[in-house]
DNA sequence: GTCTATAGCTGGATAGAC
DNA sequence: GTCTATCCAGCTATAGAC
């Protein structure tokens, strides 16, 4: 380790101050000159460090895409009871997005501007191996009677929709109704046991 | 009426193009040039008709914003029975979202990046009145006893992430799957009728 | 490793001829 | 109304002194 204590500073506070901003405002709503200055740094040590504000993106991006596929594939491929494991994987979504509000959007605004970049990132998961195991429980509890008939694409669609765009719509939803958004945590706290119940219910035979 | 024949041409073939670019790319992604290139005008004309950028950008944003609100607001306050409402609220969801599926992730970016405007647009829609009825009408049939016992926010919520969110997560879903919009679309007309099925399932008592 | 200064480009907007 | 030429502010990236 060559560098001196002061460059991996200087690297961090960028890498951090990018997190924030790019995530916040996109690709195109963020400046180098923000970001250094924001970190009180430079635009030339913002491409020392990274060779382009392309490629400190591409990092902040895989960092945040990342966060978001890993945990919940664990959870759905785990062995627990089947309406424990959808309970499992709606708390996880919900926990995941307290934590990190703004990842959806960005996320999705990159899929409508680069969606190939994307797809590359999300084989590298393997979905097909994924979606096999996902599939193959909800046909054993299917066939067992535990749920009622159901696609699993179009439960999958579903439990997804529920999750993530009630966080995409917090921004908006917090401004019509004038709350803040501690206030908003607690609707989406309660919001989440709603989910959970209302998934429960529409799947019980 | 001054303008020429011609003028009215320029000016709707610019409003024609600025429409497509900006709904697909976004306001930061679209350059006056792309819209004047695009429309076989040039950016004088633009600015010419337009006065600036941004004053084109309101007109279309407005009108798409329009459209999202006034159908789906005039099925809600409907006086039908309520699990028709419902089936006819989605129905309206996805008719409309098939005809423009961009629209949502257009106007969610404009929520991330301006949301006063957007809020003050809404507020011209008299939402706490409309919210009001809606309310007044699932209390009335939980007293009834034909749905279970329901926060209205958390139905309304789940009703809007199921229709808007398969939209979003659409381009995405077809580049995974590799699947092209027409087959997409089929997919989402089925989904449609799952989702009516889910909340109906999810709410009877 | 750090930082200033600047090259080189693209953005929106406009002056002024027709 | 139309269009060219141009202004100037903003951007990313880099050369070169320290």
């Amino acid at each position: 380790m060559l560098e001196t204590q002061s460059a991996s500073n200087v690297k961090e506070r960028i890498l951090q101050v990018s997190r924030e901003l790019f995530v916040k405002n996109g690709y195109n709503g963020v400046s180098v000159r923000d970001i250094a200055t924001a970190s009180g740094t430079n635009v030339a040590h913002l491409n020392y460090y990274f060779q382009s504000k392309y490629n400190l993106f591409e990092l902040i991006f895989e960092e945040a895409f990342n966060i978001m596929v890993k945990r919940i594939f664990a959870i759905i491929q785990s062995d627990k009871p089947f309406f424990d494991m959808i309970e499992c994987w709606i708390n996880a979504y919900y926990d995941l997005l307290m934590e990190y509000p703004q990842i959806p959007l960005f996320v999705l605004n990159e899929i409508n501007q680069n969606p190939d970049r994307l797809v590359r990132l999300v084989q590298k998961q393997d979905p097909h191996d994924k979606y096999a195991i996902i599939a193959g429980r909800v046909e054993e509890e299917v066939k067992k009677g535990t749920i009622k008939a159901t696609s699993t694409i179009d439960l999958g669609l579903n439990v997804v929709s529920l999750c993530i765009f009630p966080f995409i719509f917090g921004k908006f939803a917090m401004r019509v109704a004038d709350i803040s958004f501690d206030e908003y945590r607690k609707v989406l706290e309660q919001h989440k046991l709603y989910v959970i119940r209302f998934v429960t219910d529409a799947l019980k035979p």
